[in-house]
DNA sequence: TTGAAAGCGTTACCAC
DNA sequence: GTGGTAACGCTTTCAA
């Protein structure tokens, strides 16, 4: 009863339409000379049987299947989905199709599922990485970009923002507005982005004269609830903050919920600064200052990378480029004057 | 210098280690009977020339890619990246990889990117759908799983949430309350969620013996900034209404900021329930009334659906099974009594 | 238990 | 302009 999609092979377009299969692949794909009559009889065949050529099959001969895959930790983070949005918008412009995985920042899972996404041919691969050394990526002989955690000597390409800028600017931020007692709260030092915000944090510190105070160097899990929980020892202490860095987006959430429960006014009791924009954070009156960066612009960035090294055919060992992206500091009033 | 991964093919495996090409794909696919000598002398040399089966030219003979492709209006609403991440876990778990394109809700969009999966040889499919019609799910030969919108007729299975009921709940819990003046805000009705749950509001405020004002239903976009300029017209009319029901997470989210920058207090001035949990929703104090979902339960399903199927090599189009998962008010205070 | 060879749906080269 | 056919990397009969 209904139009049959896929089944329908190239030869029984060739054959119904009369000609051979080498020309009806030639029309399929366009670039050849094939004179205007047979090619509007093949066309006509192809919409009558409903044939859809079956790209895995030509990608056996032409060493291209068009797809693009994407690595991260955890698919449901708004930064994650955010890059994982640009690059699925580049590549399908480009006419790649995207494959994604989140290895819950396990560093088997990674191996295994990059491993898995290596078979099925991807073209290229963009990755937020988990493992934390470079001989994981030195094997890879695919044009692969880093985002967001780059690791020194692996070979390829990255894509990053100055994490070090950003918390520097947040830190002097404060010191400017005359606070001393400025916490952090962050995570595991596991990868360059937090560790950079950290020594981002300390190296405005000393320069603005305060020796951090280690009592105001909260390090939890980089989750929601972590930094909920620190912010409450913070404020809980004899001789509290009058300014927190929350070092990432969860981070400042929880932070915001802390503040809130214990009934302190932000900009008022407590200063506070995040990292990454996030609805909560644009939401409460007033608005928290943040860190911005370009999450989406990672992504675009990073396939438009990818993409152009697919094309060029070039893997990138030879001279791994490095992109970093401007971050920025959006003042918006939760820090107070203090002098 | 570095290991090599990929390149290297089956006969690269089979003349190095001194057997057949049949041979090495028997132990890579464990399945078959060949001595533990041999055995353990392939694996050897597939570790050592790192290499990776291209599953991509096994799929071309046994007719399976092990790749699953899930088509979404838009990849950044939390509602459809829950449905991706419960889909991309299961998926992961069976051994499927999953393919990932948005729509931007266009119709020719859709249809070119599911010819695009098509061509890939995805072994099902996952639709959170933009087509409205019937016509379009009919062409589809392969195992499919619509979610979230059902077609009728569609020939396939679905995936959904009892809308109807979702609405009218919330609708009876205001009147229950003491309201009478109650504003739905919602979008078009191009499809049965949103259409649904205007009718589930109906039939609340008709059985309540309530009339429904057409002054109070302000129908917009579905996006956040319609559900904020729908709430300042509602609150500013002469006679504004006492609930408002916003039929969305996105709506929803206006709402609350919109009663924000009019100084009016949740549960006070204005009682509101929202469709869907939100992070604004939850913030807020008191927290604000929701229809709860099961998101990423509904992606977890339909991928369990969606591989039984293509287990069983089963198309669907002789019976569709339709699941409806089931919604919950949760009340959180955000109704005021008036009685 | 192992190997030879056909075949999966394409493309691209070489003839005509 | 068009057709025949080897080749892509694998699986799976069929024989040995």
């Amino acid at each position: 009863m209904v139009v049959t999609k896929r089944d329908i092979t190239i030869k029984d377009v060739a054959k119904t339409a009369n000609v051979s299969v080498a020309t009806v692949s030639r029309v399929i794909n366009g670039l050849d000379r094939v004179s205007e009559a047979t090619r509007k009889k093949v066309l006509k065949v192809i919409d009558e049987l409903n044939f859809v050529p079956n790209t895995i099959a030509a990608s056996m001969v032409n060493k291209k299947t068009n797809m693009l895959a994407v690595v991260v930790p955890e698919i449901q983070n708004p930064f994650y989905t955010a890059v994982i949005g640009g690059t699925v918008e580049v590549a399908k412009k480009a006419g790649f199709v995207t494959l994604v995985v989140s290895t819950n920042g396990d560093e088997a899972e990674e191996s295994t599922y990059f491993e898995s996404f290596l078979g099925k041919n991807a073209d290229g691969f963009i990755l937020i990485g988990t493992h934390k050394t470079a001989d994981f990526y030195q094997t890879i002989r695919k044009p692969t970009i880093l985002v967001d955690r780059y690791i020194d000597n692996s070979g390829h390409d990255g894509v990053m923002i100055d994490n070090y800028r950003g918390a520097y600017e947040a830190t002097k931020h404060f010191l400017e507005y005359g606070h001393t007692r400025i916490a952090i709260i962050d995570g595991k030092h596991d990868f360059n982005d937090g560790k950079d915000r950290y020594w981002g944090y300390q190296r405005a510190m000393v320069e603005g004269g305060v020796s951090p105070d280690p009592k105001y160097h909260k390090q939890g899990s980089w989750l929601e609830d972590s930094g909920y929980q620190s912010t409450l020892e913070l404020m809980q202490a004899e001789v509290p903050p009058t300014a927190i860095f929350a070092a990432n987006n969860l981070i400042c959430q929880g932070a915001i919920k802390a503040i809130r429960d214990l009934n302190l006014e932000i900009g008022e009791d407590i200063s506070l600064i995040g990292f990454d924009e996030n609805e909560l954070a644009e939401f409460v009156k007033p608005k928290v200052t943040v860190v911005r960066r370009p999450t989406r612009e990672m992504g675009t960035q990073a396939a438009e990378m990818l993409i152009k090294r697919i094309k060029d055919k070039s893997t990138d060992e030879t001279n791994p480029k490095k992109v970093i992206l401007d971050v920025e500091l959006m003042k918006y009033g939760s820090v107070k004057k203090m002098n």
